[in-house]
DNA sequence: CTCTCTACCTTGTAATGCAAAGTATATAAA
DNA sequence: TTTATATACTTTGCATTACAAGGTAGAGAG
């Protein structure tokens, strides 16, 4: 199992970027989204993460959110993006494809062998 | 030109472990390492930054540093890793992969477009 | 009625990148 | 000599961020 554990200083400027791609794909609400940065590799982001980052977004006018009820639950609150959002959305994948590059360039042919453990 | 600035919160954490791989492949020093980082395309670095950074990781043991005297200006400190530093930068090299990974799977498939404007 | 899963919110803390300012050496220009 | 520039390192204080810990509340199972 190669399921490393991100640690959280690494995370940092990332989370709210891969919140606002997440959610361009389609809305989405916090609950969800907790589960879906599991899946997606990201590792168990608390909720004390996510809930108070998106409440931050919701404020930056990045997010809308809207309440709607649950036959199955207490309410959830639906996020999608606004036009700032989108915006955003799209620099943030700039910057990251720049910071991709900057770390290829550096670890260029001098990775550790990991044939054999 | 494609170089887009990198968002200082999105450099947290992941500074350190670039500059433990660099150290890695070489020892080295602040001022060169400043040049390092902008030339791999991390971006301009302030030394406000790099400095404290060095610090911090020789009080941590990651590091040792070494002052040599130059016939070209002040005296340079030169820094190698130690061996908590080695397995340091082989522990943040996986935690990047499994970033990139959660990166890659984010993004698949749904890329914005770039082909024409 | 209690327990669990779902779903959201708040407060306070530690860590990090950086601006701003300072110190000091070597070299070239005035 | 004086001034300026590039080199080279350090410190203090600030804004931002992920998180732990705790709280609130609805729906269904026992």
């Amino acid at each position: 199992m190669t399921t490393e554990r991100i640690p959280s200083q690494m995370l940092k400027g990332i989370l709210e970027g891969a919140i606002l791609i997440i959610i361009g794909q389609g809305e989405t609400y916090g609950y969800a989204l907790h589960e879906a940065l599991n899946r997606l590799g990201f590792g168990d982001i608390p909720e004390g993460t996510i809930y108070p980052l998106l409440l931050k977004m919701q404020r930056n006018n990045q997010i809308v959110g809207v309440r709607h009820p649950s036959t199955t639950g207490p309410d959830r609150k639906y996020y999608h993006l606004s036009a700032t959002g989108e915006q955003d959305a799209i620099a943030f994948s700039r910057q990251w494809q720049q910071l991709a590059a900057a770390m290829d360039q550096l670890t260029e042919g001098s990775e550790p062998r990991e044939d054999e453990d």
